[in-house]
RNA sequence: GCCCGCGUAGCUCAGGGGUAGAGCGCCUCCUUGGUAAGGAGGAGGUCAUGAGUUCAAAUCUCAUCGCGGGCUCCA
């Protein structure tokens, strides 16, 4: 019998028989790591433990052993495996409920947070939230019968009589489409379930132990909206229940922060029927968050050499035409109004209206680099069924700014960018920051604008800006808008989810499109270089990432009150006003409760509003002069005079303080 | 836009072919209480909108509007 060299891929080796199969090769070279894996990794392909070694070793070469190495548990490898299985197992229970379901795609999804695994459906009747609870007790009962996932090797012509016998009509499209000459299906013994599916799974449904099922949805075959509309089941998958509890209490803890409850219960925002979808309401708490969050911008670009400018909200469409938007981005613009036989849009973004500032007379390179910055509303259109909150909308501001400038001038304009958007960021606690270098594809179908030449420059600009700093950042190819590559900013929030908010982008297209010039120290004219900048992106969704990073427990500088004072009895209600007159004299958002409420309520009122500062007043702090200060995270904090307060919270309040300490 | 689900008081929700319900909030009165809910009373709803079925519709049907979950991540 022929025999096979295997090797761990940092080790142990042993020889083994050709039929003997990868678990007992793993077996042989590491009993502990064999016992958890999942599947295999083998000459680099993954596979499964029940594959036998001759699939792989020729003839027993002693020259060139197999190399093993286990996929094990709590790795991404080992976690996509078990999801894959999980949804199998998903759809082998959906097929015993409801006999005669056509299966679509199932996978597992590692990069959204939101799910683990789904596979979508067409089930002889519509399914409901109700039957997922029955679908997952089928789903642990098979599980519980520990059947072996199996595999089989077969021709594609094989395939397409087993699949179409079985009358599944979307499997047999994905075989005609990917499959090649031998194609591999997977049993789950025991149940009606039988998958063309490339692996690896794992060896047995006992492996199966933490999962659940989430929701419903719909979802198209092959996500084209002219396909049939399937069903999609999601669901998500761990090692252990201990890690699916903790991950469903992350869950919880997103929808207690949820931005479209606190929004509601904290009076900032709403949105309105009678107006129109995806446009926002900031209420009066709302405002003062958002005044503060520009107050702040704007201290910010006056010391970065910013210039503020105002501009329009709509303009003529041919001015869209000369810049492109109303060609490739006219489905995403509010369709034209005519005047007097002229048309108008309004604007979807700000950079034309800048360069029209530029344009506005002759520039010189002594001008450069020029910075113009605005809270710029922008209108897009987009699809009902996408807007959500404040995450998504159909009118918001951007803090937008375009800066003009040499070729020699751009890395350090670039810099700066990179700069702000970092500080920006850590003043409202977002301390880690991912950074994204989106570039040109090689060989994308995409149309790119600009030289090689230019693009090489460019790349290579936010790349040494990057590398200038230090920090790590992600490379991504093809991901560039076609008229230049970019710098994209992700922030980690409380809870761990990444957000994508700011972005300095490079522009080979406007200036052209526009013919922008300036005079060169030789003066003749030359071509500036663009950059878009934004920080937030919008100021909208930028405030809902706040409120759920916060959890609506805004910094006092941002909150809507900062200081709620709590009288005792009507007896010290006089006391409590002069305090509070005395706090807003200094510039604090005060608020007094005078209402007859025992001080426990009062207390309770404030608390559950988030008030970062209570002062509760009594007839002793009224004869002394004092406040006893409750802070809303850390309760009673003991009694101080009213000055002592006062100084401690603007101290807070200037300093942007992200907790409510001052350091001395 | 498309699929599924949902729309009852300011909010969260129960109910369901034949006088419209609860808790919280709001208003009034009593209580003046020292760190997360004192007590009593009251106001408040064309049951999203429109049409249909019916002796009778908040309830059943359809349409419209809105909201929510989604809409190719190696078979």
């Amino acid at each position: 019998m022929s025999e096979v060299q295997v090797q761990l891929k940092d080790g142990a080796s042993a020889r083994l028989p050709s039929s003997a199969t990868v678990a007992d090769a793993l077996k042989q070279l590491d009993r502990d790591k064999a016992k958890q894996a999942l599947a295999a990794r083998v000459n680099g392909d993954e596979v499964d433990l029940a594959a036998r070694l001759e699939r792989f070793g020729a003839n027993g070469d002693a020259a060139k052993p197999v190399e093993i190495e286990p996929v094990l548990p709590e790795t991404r490898e080992g976690l996509e495996v078990l999801r894959h299985s999980t949804a199998h197992l998903l759809a082998a229970a959906v097929l015993d409920l409801f006999p005669g379901t056509k299966l679509g795609i199932g996978p597992a999804l590692l990069d959204d947070p939101r799910y683990g695994f789904f596979y979508d459906v067409i089930a002889p009747r519509q399914l409901t939230d109700e039957d997922l609870p029955v679908i997952e007790k089928r789903m642990r009962e098979i599980a519980k019968r520990n059947m072996p996932y199996r595999r089989d090797d077969i021709t594609k012509s094989e395939a397409l009589r087993i699949f179409s016998e079985r009358d599944e009509p979307l499997k047999c499209k994905l075989i005609d489409d990917k499959g090649g000459d031998t194609v591999s299906v997977y049993y789950i013994d025991g149940s009606p379930f039988i998958d063309f599916c490339l692996g690896p799974h794992v060896p047995n449904t006992n492996r199966l132990r933490a999962f659940k099922l989430l929701s419903l949805s719909g979802a198209y075959w092959l996500g084209d909206a002219t396909q049939p509309q399937m069903q999609r089941i999601y669901g998500t998958a761990f090692f252990t229940p201990e890690e699916l509890e903790a991950w469903l209490k992350q869950r919880e803890e997103a929808e207690r922060r949820d931005h479209r409850r606190l929004g509601r219960e904290l009076d900032l925002f709403s949105i309105q029927d009678a107006y129109g979808q995806g446009l926002i309401f900031w209420h009066p708490n709302g405002a003062v968050i958002r005044k503060a969050m520009e107050d702040y911008l704007y201290e910010e670009l006056n010391k970065r050499g910013y210039q503020f400018v105002f501009t329009p909200h709509i303009a003529k469409r041919d001015l869209w035409i000369t810049s492109g938007h109303d060609q490739s981005y006219g489905d995403s613009m509010f369709s034209p109004v005519k005047l007097e036989e002229v048309e108008f849009r309004l604007k979807p973004m700000n950079c034309p209206f800048h360069i029209g500032i530029y344009k506005s007379q002759q520039r010189s390179y002594r001008d450069l680099p020029k910075r113009y910055a605005e809270m710029g509303t922008v209108y897009r259109a987009e699809l009902s069924g996408t807007l959500h909150g404040l995450m998504r909308v159909r009118g918001f501001t951007v803090d937008d700014a375009h800066l003009f400038c040499t070729p020699e001038q751009v890395r350090q304009e670039i810099d700066g960018c990179v700069d702000f958007v970092v500080d920006v960021f850590k003043t409202f606690g977002f301390e880690k920051v991912k950074f994204e270098l989106s570039v040109k594809g090689s060989d994308t179908g995409k149309q790119w604008l600009g030289g090689e030449e230019g693009w090489a420059h460019a790349e290579a600009a936010l790349a040494e800006s990057l590398d200038s700093r230090g920090v790590d950042y992600e490379r991504i190819e093809g991901e560039a808008a076609f008229y230049g590559p970019k710098i994209d900013f992700k922030v980690e929030d409380a809870i761990g989810r990444l957000w994508q908010l700011g972005t300095v982008q490079w522009d080979f297209n406007l200036p052209d499109r526009f013919a922008l010039e300036y005079v060169g120290e030789d003066g003749k004219a030359h071509r500036p270089v663009m950059v878009h900048r934004a920080l937030f992106g919008s100021i909208e969704r930028f405030f809902g990432v706040l409120i759920e990073h916060y959890a609506g427990a805004f910094p006092v500088w941002l909150a809507p009150v900062q200081v709620a004072v709590l009288p005792i009895t009507d007896r010290v209600n006089e006391y409590a006003e002069r305090v509070a007159a005395d706090l807003r004299a200094a510039g604090l958002r005060v608020e007094v409760s005078t209402r007859g409420e025992k001080i426990g309520a009062k207390i309770r009122d404030a608390q559950v509003r988030k008030i970062p500062f209570m002062l509760v007043c009594g007839d002793r702090e009224a004869e002394s002069g004092q406040v006893a200060v409750r802070e809303r995270s850390r309760g009673d904090i003991g009694a101080m005079s009213v000055e002592d307060f006062k100084r401690m919270a603007q101290r807070l309040v200037d300093s942007r303080a992200l907790v409510n300490v001052v350091e001395s």
